[in-house]
RNA sequence: GGCCCCGUGGUCAAGUGGCCUAAGACACCGCCCUUUCACGGCGGCUACUCGGGUUCGAAUCCCGACGGGGUCACCA
């Protein structure tokens, strides 16, 4: 049988980097297996609509390499695929299910649930829909409907025994009956609930493995005696540990940590983020950690996803964005990083191409580029002890020779002739000259240049960077401070 | 609180009864390289939550405790 795996989400705005993990492992599953990926979307909350949501979805998705086989966009035969589309067709499968017994009209209205809830709370139980109107008898739901009385259709789940499912990765899960609630299947306004559109939709869809959040591992038995009533087919499931910002936090909205977007804007690398986020819940069982989608493809097994809630380590991403930046040509890099270079240096004179060669293997991630190379547009306000490096065997006194020393022989470089290989000759050839140590004349000329403790390059490029007029007048500037 | 799940270093994790005096990676620390930083190389630090069993033998199996997470909506 073939493979059909969904990624379901609600079109909110944002991508959830937990949602985007789902909708990864589901793509991979399909794929490895030769079966079909599809999207769909759940928007049955109209309360929630969100202009161009469905687009971010699609933008992310597309952009992260995972194209879907049926979709709204794309089409397929199980269409339409974007719930609200499909809205007309959950209620005869709501209303065969109250034929059979297996749900009921409910007139509670939603004021005397929550009065009842409340009540329930104060004497510290928990609350259950106490399946009030399955006492209503035919004639009396009949006579309400007729006049128009708001409604909604609950699923009438047993109250004694247990429903138990496989799960792939959870194994045997059990669950008491008499802790199901009777939940809503078909709201007031007509729509049904996730929970209902889910697996009608699923069934209609042909999936056959449901690859999830953890989340529903405890609403997944009153899924499954919806399938059972129907006579339908059971699908697969997979329930995916969540992936968490700290032992005690979810990735959240407010923490700026959650959205793939959050990522992208600091200048983190899709292919970076992607093959990290694979590895939360999941390891291939060798050390391999570098993956491109094709690899993970073949990579991918459901048996080695884990249990436990996985903790995404910024830290850990850090670092595989900049190996995967280290990794890039270097145009691509070039052109990646000029938007950020422009941040600093917007119509000023500046070697892009020089720069980018000295940052390349620097950048972590894109959006500090900008701090590491302000000192070539402003110099930053330093302390004379700058210029003391016991290693480099500096102090104030070195540093004045040594800038002294390197003063005439800038002066000396002709403007055209301003280049590395001009400097460095040069200034080799003083420092020779002089008896002093590399160090101690690099040392003192470097932080004279540009202020700070480290820099992207040496005093060398820097120098070369920032031309000779500029340089020579921060040379100044540090024989100054060193007065 | 009821129900469900989970529990190896700070983090991701390998480990499925003897190969574990417990791998690898990130982070951190030290050294080397070096005109700084970074890269790279070398080395180091740190873990089987606890208590009972079962067994010749347990990180691995069982029970309990503790800790953490999830879920209990006309949200998805």
């Amino acid at each position: 049988m073939e493979v059909r795996t969904r990624f379901a989400p609600s079109p909110t705005g944002f991508m959830h980097l937990g949602g985007l993990r789902t909708a990864l492992y589901n793509y991979l599953f399909a794929r490895q297996n030769g079966g079909k990926f599809i999207l769909r979307i759940e928007d049955t909350d109209q309360e929630r609509y969100v202009e161009g949501a469905t687009e971010v979805i699609y933008d992310t998705l597309r952009g992260c390499g995972m194209q879907w086989d049926e979709g709204p966009d794309v089409g397929g035969d199980y269409g339409p695929y974007i719930q609200s589309q499909r809205k007309d067709l959950y209620m005869p499968y709501a209303k065969k299910l109250v034929e059979t017994g297996h749900a009921y009209y409910c007139f509670c209205t939603e004021c005397e649930l929550k009065e009842r809830r409340a009540a329930a709370e104060a004497k510290g139980l928990v609350f259950k829909y106490d399946k009030h109107c399955l006492g209503l008898t035919k004639e009396e739901v009949d006579r309400r409907l007729a006049e128009g009385q708001p409604f909604v259709i609950r699923q009438n789940a047993p109250t004694e025994g247990t429903t138990s499912y496989t799960d792939l990765v959870y194994g045997e899960m059990s669950f008491p009956n008499d802790t199901l609630d009777d939940m809503v299947l078909i709201k007031a306004d007509g729509m049904p609930t996730y929970n209902f559109a889910n697996v009608i939709d699923d069934h209609l869809m042909g999936i056959t493995h449901v690859m999830r959040g953890a989340e529903y591992l405890s609403s997944t038995p009153k899924y499954n005696l919806l399938y059972e009533a129907f006579g339908w087919e059971v699908p697969q499931y997979i329930h995916l540990p969540s992936v968490m910002r700290d032992a005690h936090h979810k990735l959240s909205k407010r923490d700026g940590d959650a959205y793939y977007s959050d990522y992208v804007d600091k200048g983190y690398l899709t292919e970076a983020l992607i093959n990290y986020l694979a590895l939360v819940g999941w390891n291939p069982g060798d050390d391999r950690e570098f993956f491109t989608m094709d690899e993970l493809v073949q990579a991918f097994d459901v048996h080695r996803l884990n249990k436990a809630p996985g903790i995404f380590d910024v830290d850990k991403l850090t670092w595989f964005n900049a190996e995967y930046i280290r990794r890039m040509d270097f145009d691509a890099y070039l052109a990646k990083v000029t938007p950020w270079f422009d941040q600093v240096f917007a119509g000023k004179k500046m070697d892009y191409h020089r720069l980018a060669e000295l940052m390349h293997d620097r950048t972590e991630v894109f959006n500090r580029v900008p701090d590491m190379v302000r000192f070539l547009c402003t110099l930053p306000d330093y302390e004379a002890e700058l210029f003391t490096h016991k290693k480099m065997k500096t102090n104030p006194d070195v540093a004045r020779t040594a800038l002294l020393l390197c003063q005439p022989v800038l002066e000396g470089i002709a403007e055209e002739d301003w280049n590395e290989t001009e400097l460095h000759d040069r200034l080799m050839a003083a420092i020779t000259d002089s008896g002093m140590k590399n160090g101690q004349v690099f040392w003192p000329l470097r932080i004279a240049l540009s202020g700070q403790a480290s820099t992207p390059g040496g005093a060398i490029e820097i120098a070369y960077l920032l031309g000779k007029e500029e340089s020579l007048c921060r040379l100044q500037k540090g024989l100054e401070k060193l007065a």
